[in-house]
DNA sequence: CGACTTAATGTTAGCGCTAGCACAAAGCAT
DNA sequence: ATGCTTTGTGCTAGCGCTAACATTAAGTCG
C-alpha cells in the first residue's frame, strides 16, 4: 500500500469541492453530484441534505473537470467574420437564444474575413473540446478543409449552401437572390445596372452575388461594364462614395445594386443630400433588409434574409448532430424574400 | 499492486493523446507537453522528433484536461445586454482583439438587460472556470453582488463607473455626458428640451443619463415636463415615433436629447419624411457617434463614447489581474467627447 | 578532480469530476 | 422461503494533462 496525501491538497483552488460538499452531508461525492444531475436517481431527504450543505459550503461546480471525466462539454463555437456587422451579429443571438435553452454554451471567435485565422481559431476550439462548430461560409483554408474532413466533428456552415460540412448546411442560394434582385430591376425597366459587392476573395456569399447579378445580366441582354461592377468596404460613407464613382465612371447608370443594405443606405442619404432623385435619377437596392431599409425615404427596395433563423437553425442541428449523431450532411435552404419599396 | 488496465483505453474521445505522441516520439507524455507549452526547455532534437510524432498522428491538444490539471483556462467572459446593438459589440470586437494577443478565448453571455439572467450566466461562467469576468454596468441582482464579493474573483465592470468590482470599472460618467449635452443645447438657445431614455430599470447607464438631463435642467433654469421626458426601446422607428409623441403632447418643444444614436437618427429620417427642419423647428442629438451621425443630414450633435477601448481596456484589466493579482479596483474614465454638428 | 551548477528528461501524484460496476435494502411475485 | 427486479448509494478507476520533485548527463570552477 503506497503512503499518500501525507499533507492534503497541493493544488486547486481554493473552492470547495463536490468532496467538501459530501463530507458535510454525510454522503459520498459522487451521490451529489448525481443530486446535481440526476436529481431523481436520488432519494428525496437525500437531495434535501445535500442540497442545504451545498449552500452551506457556497459549492459552484467545476465543469472543467466534468467535461473532462463526461468527456462533453456542452460547449458550441461559433466563427463570424466580424462582429460589427449587425447580420452576424444577429445571428449569433439566434444560436445564443437556442443553445442557452438547451444547456449549451457558445464560444465565439472574429476572423476578420481572414480564413487563416479561421483555420487557427477551428484548432482553438477543437482543442478546447467543443461539440460542434458553426462556420460562415464554405470558403476555408485547404489544411482547414482537410482537418474537418478527418474529424468526424460536427460542422455547420451557414450563409451559404455550397459546401459539404459534416452536419450540414444552413443558408440560401446568395446567387439567386443576386439573380433575382437584377431581373426585378430589368422588370422596372433599368437597363444600366451596376453593383457593388463585397470584397469576393475568400467569401463565397460575395463572390456568389456577384454571379448571379453577372448571369441575370446576361441572361436578360443587359449591358455590363466593368466600370459598374465594384467592390467595396461596409460602411454608409463608401456607399456614398460607389455612388459617386459609378455615376462618374458611366453616367447613363440607372440602377444600383449594393450586396447590403448598409452601402444603399449610404448611397441613398448621400443620393438626397446631393438633389438626386431616388429613384428617378438612379435606383437603389439592397441586401439584408436591416431595418434602415423601412424608415429611409425613399424606402429602400432590397433582399431579406433570415439570419436570426440561420443561428437557430444551426444550432438545433448542431445540438441534434451532438445528441444523436450525424451523417450525410443535410442541406436547409432557409430561403430569401426580395421586398420591393419605393428605392428602385 | 493492484492489477489495472487489462484492456485499455475504457472511455474517451478517440482522439490521439500526448501519450501516443510521447509512445511514437520515443519520449515521455511530459516532453511532449514542454515541447509544446515552453520549447525553450526541451533540445532541439528532441522537439523535432516531437514535432513530427504530432504531425503524424494528427495530434490536437485536451485543453480541457490541461486546465484542469493546471487551474488555468485562459478564457474570459463577458456578459452584454444585447447582440444587437452595435455599441455592445464593438466593445466585444475590442475585448476579443486584445484576449486573442495574449492567448485568451472569449466566452460570451447576453443577458437581454435581464439582471436574473445575468446571474445565471454569471453562475455558469464561474463553473466554467473562467478566470475573469466583464460585466456591463453596475446593477446586479442582490445574490450576484453577494457571490461577487465573497468570491476572490477578477470582475471588470464596463460603461459606468459606479460600482466597485474587484479588478476596476471601465468606463465614462454617464451623469456628465448627459450633463453636457443638456447645456450644450441650452448654449444653443434651446428652453423646451426633451430627453428620450431607454428603459432605466435595471440599467443604470440609462439611470445616469436621466439624473444628468435632470440636474442640468435645474440648474440651468430650464422647464422639465413630464410628458418630455420619455422611455424607448431602441429603434430606428421608435426615434420617429417618440419625437411625434414629444411634439403631440408639448408642441412648443424646440429640442430632443435621444440616449441614442439609433433612436436620434430614426427621428432626424422622421422629420424629414414630414417637412419638419431640423434644427430649425426642432433639434435632436444623440449618444454613441455612430456611422449614421456622420452621414444623415443634418449631421448629428452627439456624444462620442470610446466603445472599442472600453472592451480593449477592460480586457488588458483582466489579464493583468489574472497574472499579477489584484485588489482594490481601479477606476479608468475613458471620457466622452461633445461632437457637435449640425443638428443642434 | 571532487563539489556544484545547469540542462534535459523522467516519475509520481494528482486536478475535480463521472462511468461503470458492485452492493445492500426493499418490494414483489411465485 | 426463493429468486428477481427496483431503488438508492458507494467504490474504484480513470478522463488527459501538468506541478513538483527526482534523476541523469554534461559542463564549470578553484
Amino acid at each position: 500500500m503506497t503512503q499518500r496525501s501525507q499533507r492534503g491538497r497541493r493544488r486547486g483552488h481554493g473552492r470547495p469541492t463536490l468532496d467538501d460538499v459530501a463530507r458535510t452531508a454525510g454522503v459520498s461525492a459522487i451521490t451529489v453530484s448525481r443530486a446535481l444531475r440526476t436529481p431523481e436517481k436520488v432519494a428525496r431527504e437525500t437531495r434535501e441534505v445535500v442540497a442545504s450543505a451545498i449552500a452551506k459550503v457556497g459549492y459552484i461546480p467545476n465543469l472543467v473537470a466534468g467535461n473532462l471525466a463526461s468527456i462533453k462539454t456542452r460547449t458550441i463555437a461559433a466563427i463570424v467574420p466580424t462582429l460589427e456587422h449587425s447580420i452576424f451579429t444577429e445571428m449569433l443571438q439566434g444560436m445564443v437564444d437556442v443553445l442557452r435553452d438547451e444547456g449549451f454554451e457558445l464560444i465565439l471567435g472574429s476572423s476578420g474575413f481572414d480564413i487563416r485565422e479561421e483555420e487557427s481559431l477551428i484548432k482553438t476550439f477543437l482543442a478546447r473540446q467543443a461539440e460542434g462548430i458553426v462556420l460562415t461560409g464554405s470558403f476555408h483554408t485547404d489544411e482547414a478543409q482537410q482537418l474537418l474532413a478527418r474529424l468526424d466533428w460536427p460542422v455547420v456552415e451557414t450563409w451559404s449552401l455550397l459546401g459539404t460540412p459534416s452536419v450540414g448546411s444552413v443558408g440560401f442560394s446568395n446567387y439567386d437572390a443576386a439573380y433575382e434582385m437584377v431581373k426585378h430591376l430589368a422588370e422596372r425597366g433599368y437597363r444600366e445596372i451596376a453593383f457593388v459587392s463585397a470584397v469576393t476573395e475568400a467569401n463565397d456569399r460575395a463572390a456568389e452575388r456577384l454571379r448571379g447579378v453577372r448571369r441575370a445580366l446576361a441572361d436578360l441582354g443587359l449591358p455590363e461594364r466593368a466600370e459598374r461592377i465594384r467592390t467595396s468596404e461596409f460602411s454608409l460613407r463608401a456607399g456614398g462614395e460607389s455612388m459617386h464613382a459609378i455615376r462618374a465612371a458611366c453616367p447613363e447608370t440607372d440602377a444600383i445594386f449594393f450586396a447590403a443594405d448598409t452601402l444603399a443606405a449610404g448611397a441613398i442619404l448621400e443620393a438626397k443630400k446631393c438633389g438626386i432623385s431616388v429613384p428617378d435619377e438612379i435606383a437603389i437596392a439592397g441586401f439584408d433588409d436591416l431595418e434602415i431599409a423601412t424608415v429611409i425615404d425613399p424606402p429602400m427596395t432590397t433582399v431579406r434574409v433570415p439570419r436570426r433563423d440561420l443561428g437557430r437553425v444551426a444550432a438545433r442541428l448542431l445540438i441534434e448532430a451532438t445528441e444523436h449523431g450525424f451523417g450525410g450532411g443535410v442541406q436547409r435552404d432557409l430561403g430569401f424574400e426580395l421586398v420591393v419599396r419605393g428605392s428602385t
